[in-house]
Order: structure tokens, then sequence, then C-alpha cells
DNA sequence: AATGAATGAGCATTCATTCAT
DNA sequence: TATGAATGAATGCTCATTCAT
């Protein structure tokens, strides 16, 4: 009983690693070719593995994407829970934020994830739609935590509280734009501190003299 | 004589119109579906007239969503050009784009443009490359009448002169984003003209109280 | 009524006129591109004239491509009645056959007739069928005459009466290959001269030492 | 292990048959409509699978003829190989290969290989050429071995050595025409065999009585 | 469970033909 | 009569998905 409790978790070991081998190849795939371009016989190529056994983890190719969606929220998800537990002014701590998001490897993820969610709201819309229920809540936690930290820093006096926290919200999301990632870090090889130094200053005070 | 230039430009006007109704039937599709989702006999069934019609005016779908994306960019590119001529202070002027792309019908142009920009590094790299020239050149002059402007502020004493002038370039554009329009205009039926107003606030004089 | 006949006249030959001069076009693009690559936008581009226009002379492309077929095979017929109706020996009569085919600016020519020929039998077959019999009576004629030609020699003791006429007729065409002329005379750059002289001395004399 | 390996020999061997029966059908609609009308569809449909089975053998409808085209030359190539090493004389050989061509079933496939070649040359002439490396090589080879067999011939006195190789070669492949077999075997009803030894008297003797 | 051959709907593009002007 | 814009059937090819082994 337990040898077949250890077999079966082994087992379930097993196909979790598989699982995210192809997330892994999926989300180098889809960096590189964006998402119409990329086929499931490359991702099951580059894993290594048939294209029979992506199906036994994804049901298609839209599920496929839309897990390495939610698994790059839940990340960023994780390090926003953690970054805001911390006992840091509202501002440092979304700065903080900031600097996670252009620093780390992961300013390649993060790109992947802004373009799959722009392609969630363009190409995948009916079928994403389906889906965005389940997404939904892991984005409103995620906005909601954000929000709350603006309202936090409004409350301490750090921020101006005439500004809606919505607003505050989006525009503050408006700047980790893979655009901004391209332009400024790939072409203009600006260190990625440097970039956040000056977003951080833009937001925080203006542009004005 | 006069008949036939007469006839020719009837012509020729018809054939403008047309034209005219097969980028606005396209620009309805693709923002409703995106590029890949979107297909020439679509394009062709909501104009009502044949398949091979629309080839008659591009010879490509490619072609197509570029002849789209360039006009949106130049519609763009004229008005910043009327606006930035203009004798306001660089901030007023800067102000004056932000509202002309969140204000007019022409919202959900701005989307398509960027959402077709978006595509055309992810999806349509190797293709828009080929063109990407000739756009490139018009895309510069955006940019370069932009950064001309904060530098114009900075020279004002405007702008703070420490900020890189492509920072603040970047930055403005990513206040141009559809995800701010969809969130804030759409979901959460803000006015076009408050957003405008908030976020010029937040650009300008930062977030802190 | 005379104006009128004159007028009448006027009329059809420039029509005629047209008509060759759209055969020409045509002969032009289907000996540099097959019948199929050829397109009847740039037959008619090349013309210079409408491609409804080409329509007002041929009911269809097959027409078309018929037409010319004909035109070829009359005027080959025209040159072997000339040629056949000389009081020389017959063999010296086919010699001069195989020099007009080969020698004259026909060598493009009758690559053409060769290819649409061979056309006819593989990708017109069903198309062609239909106005075969108008063709039919003419290549009749035309092997009919070759066959006469060569009783003609076998009564007057000329050629082996053991050789049935009909592989004597299939067998001379066959001299006049295309592939004899692109071999030899295109790529090997022999003279149309020489090479007569050898296929008739082969033709007559056999190959034996 | 060895079951593994005859597993595989197993897969392999229903591969090569499959690809055999695409090769057959198109073989068959190839010879019935000629390249160009014949359609991948339609091919797919005398085999009886799905259009993308075929495109599991073969990468292009193109592709699919140069294969049909290379296993027809190489047959003939094989035969012409096994044929010319017998010790006999240059003539004998030379009747052995008319006999062959013009005696088999395989009378149908020698028309088709002629008829892909010379829509090689009139109609693929751009992408054959590319894989015209490929196939020039076996052609070159043919050439060669009927030229050598022509030279050995000459050298032992059998023909005639004042006829240059090249138009020996040529002229004896022009007996091998479509038309021909067209004309007389399946028109006039003559057998092969007497086909053959009729062709072979003028080819070697000429006509001359 | 894993495989990968087979499937077939979907799509961009071409071009002979028609017909209103 | 001449035009050439409009048509739409036809076709090569792709790729997500299924399923027998």
């Amino acid at each position: 009983m337990q040898t077949e409790t250890t077999r079966r978790s082994l087992k379930e070991k097993q196909r979790q690693e598989r699982e995210d081998l192809i997330l892994r190849a999926a989300e180098e795939v889809l960096i590189e070719k964006g998402y119409h371009d990329t086929s499931m016989d490359e991702i099951a190529a580059r894993v290594g593995v048939a294209k029979g056994t992506v199906y036994l983890h994804f049901a298609s190719k839209e599920d496929l994407a839309f897990a390495l969606f939610e698994r790059e929220v839940k990340t960023f998800l994780h390090v926003v829970e953690q970054t805001i537990s911390a006992a840091l002014p509202a501002r440092t701590r979304l700065e903080s934020i900031l600097q996670w998001v252009y620093r780390g490897l992961l300013g390649k993820r993060i790109q992947l994830l802004l373009t799959l969610y722009s392609s969630a709201d363009m190409e995948l819309r009916s079928g994403f739609v389906k889906r965005k229920d389940h997404l939904r809540s892991t984005l409103d936690r995620l906005s909601a935590l954000i929000a709350a930290l603006f309202d936090e820093g409004k409350a301490a006096g750090e921020f101006n509280p005439t500004l809606p926290t919505p607003v505050l919200v989006t525009s503050f999301f408006s700047l980790l734009s893979p655009g901004m990632y391209q332009r400024l870090i790939v072409e203009k090889q600006m260190s990625p501190d440097e970039l956040v130094t000056h977003l951080a200053h833009i937001y925080f005070h203006g542009i004005i003299a």
C-alpha cells in the first residue's frame, strides 16, 4: 500500500518534471516566435518527446499557452506578495517590484507574459475568455494587492490621495512594458537599474524641473 | 479631353473609396480578432466584395495590414506635427497629444496601431522587417519629433534635464497603452478627459503627495 | 454601299492585324513560359490591349493556343505542299523539309508547335479533343502528304518497300524533335545544316559502317 | 531489442509501401492529366488517404513529381546498365534497349518520363532546375553510357565513325518517343516487336532500298 | 503511458472569364 | 468596340488534434 503510494508519488513527480520541461520549451519558443508561429511540433521536438505526449499534459495549444501565462502570473504574484509584506514605505516596495521585473533573468519572461496578455486580448479572446474566469481571480488578486499598496501609501501620506487608485494601478503596470524593455534595455543598452531609477523618478516625482 | 480627365478622376475616386472601405473592414476585423485569426475571406465578406477584389488593392494580407498600420501612424504623425508647431509650452503640447489619443473616436484605432505594432515585433517579424525600412523612417520621425519636444522643454527649463530624453520618450509612449484604454475607459467608464488629467498629473508631477 | 463595304473591309483588316498581333505575343510568351505559366494578362499586356480585347478575338485561353497551333501547322503544311510539288527525288524533298524545320527562324516556332502538340496530348486533352476534329483534318492531310511522298519514293524504287509507310512517317516526324533542337543546336552549338546532314544520313542510310 | 528492430523495419516497410502507393497514384493522374492539371487533392483521393498524408512523404507537389521522374529514370538507367554489360555487339544491345522500352508494361511509364521531362523543360523550369543538379548526374550518366556504347561500336567497326556520337545518342533517344508509341502501337495496333524491328532497321540500315 | 502517423479543416493566393461602362 | 475592375472556383500547403499500436 505504501509502496503503491510511493510509486504513485514517484510517477506524479516525474509527471510534474516533464510538464515543467514542456512549459520551459514552450516558453522558449513562444518568446522567440510568438503564439501563432509556434507549432506543437516544435515544442515537442525541443522537449524531446512526441507530440502526443504534449497533449497528455495540455489539452490544446491554447491550454498550454494559458498554463504558461498562469505560471508567470503566479510567479509574479508571489514576488509581489513577498515584496508587499515587507515593512517598508509603499514607494520602496513599488520600486522593488519594478526592479524585480527589469532586473532578473526574468526580463524575457515578463515580456512573454505581457505578450501573451496582449495576445489574450486580441487573438485568443474567444478561447481565453472561457478560462479567463480561472485567471481572472489571479489577476484580480494581483491588482488588489497593488491597489492596497497604493491605498496604504495614500493613508500614510506618501501618495497624492486625489489620484484615483485604479489610475495609479494601471499606470504603474504600464511602466512594465515590453516596449520599454526592448527600446531602452535591448536597443539603447541602458542598464536595468538605471532605467528603473529613471522610471521611479518620473513616476513618483514627475518630469517637471 | 475634359471628359476623359473627369472619367479618370471619377474612377480614381471610386477606387480610393473602395480601398478605404476595405481598410475600414480590415481594421474592424483586425481589432476584433488580431492578425492571424483574420482571414482575407472575412475581410472581403465584410466589404461585400469578392476575395479577388481585395487583392486588386493589396498584394497580400501582410500588405493590407501594413497599409493600415502606416495609415494610422501617418495620421498620428500628422496630429503630432500640428500639435508640436503650436506656440505653447512643451507640456501643454504633450497633453494635447495625450488628449487626442484618448478622446477621439480614434481610441479604437490607436489600439489597433499598438496591437499591430506588437504583432509586427512578434509575429510578422520577418515579413514586416522587409517593409520596416519604409515604416522605420515614419516611426523615427515620430520619435524624433517627440524627443525634440522634450529637448525643447528641457532647454526652456520646463523639464528635468537629468532625465534622459529616450526614457522620456518611451515612457510618454507607454502612457498610450491599449491596456489603459481598456481598463479605465471601457471597463471603469472613466471619461477620457479625466483619465488624461490624471495621467498628465502623474507624468508631470509624479504621484508623491 | 461601296463605302460601306470599304469600311467593313477596313475594319476587317484592322481586326486581322490585331488578331495577328495577339497571336505573335501569345507565341512569344508561350515559348518563354509554356502553356500553364502563360497568363492572359501577360499576353494582353504585351500586345498593349486590355484583357477583354483578347477575348473579343479568342473565346478562351485554350482557343488562343489552339489557333496558334493551327496557324503553325498550316504554315508547315503549306511548306510541305510546296516542297512536295517539286519535281525532285522523294529523298531530296524530305531533306528539304528537314532543312526548313531546323534552319529557318522557325526553329523556335516548330518547338512551340511540338510543345503545344505534346501539351495537347497531355494537358489539354479534354479541351483540345473538342476541336481536334477541326485540326484532325489538317494533321491528317499533313500525314497523308508525307505518306504519299514515301509511297511515291517506294514506287520509284528509292525506298525500301518492306518498311510500312506509317512507320516511315512517324519516324520521319520524330526526327523533328525539340529535344534534338535543344541538345544539338542550342547546347552543342551544332549548325542546323550539319545536323540535318547527319540526320538525313542516318535516316536514309542508317548508322552501320 | 530484436522486437524493437522488427517493429521498426515493419514500420519502415509500411512507409515504403504507402509511399509506393502514392507514387503509383501520382503516376496515374500525371499520365492522365499532366502536371498542372493534377491536384494534390486528387492524388490523395486516389490513394485513399488525406492530403496531409501525401505531404508526410513528399514535401511539395514538385517534389512528388520529381521523385516519380527520378524513379523512372533510375529504372531505365538500371536496365541500360544491365543491357550494356552484356557481351554482345553494340547494335544488339541498343536493340535490346529499344525492345525493353516498347515492350514492357513500361510503355506507359516511359511516356510519363518523357512527358515529365518536357514539362521539366517548359513548365517547371525554375523549380526543377534547383534539383536538376541531382538529376543531371543521373541523366548525364545515362547519356554517357549510351555514348560509350556508340563509341565502342565505332571502335569495333560496327558503326559509321563519321557520325558524331552526340547526334547518334540524341537520335537514338528520339526513337523512344511517346508519339511513336501512341500512333503506332496504340492507334495502329502494331505489335511492339514489329515496331522495334522496323525502327532498328531504319536506324541501322536506313530507309534506302 | 508514449508515440507519431494520419487527418482534414482552414487559408492565402492566382487567374481565366465576365460584364457594366 | 474596347476596357479593366470584379469575380470566385481552384489549389498548394500548414498544423492542431486524434487515435491505433
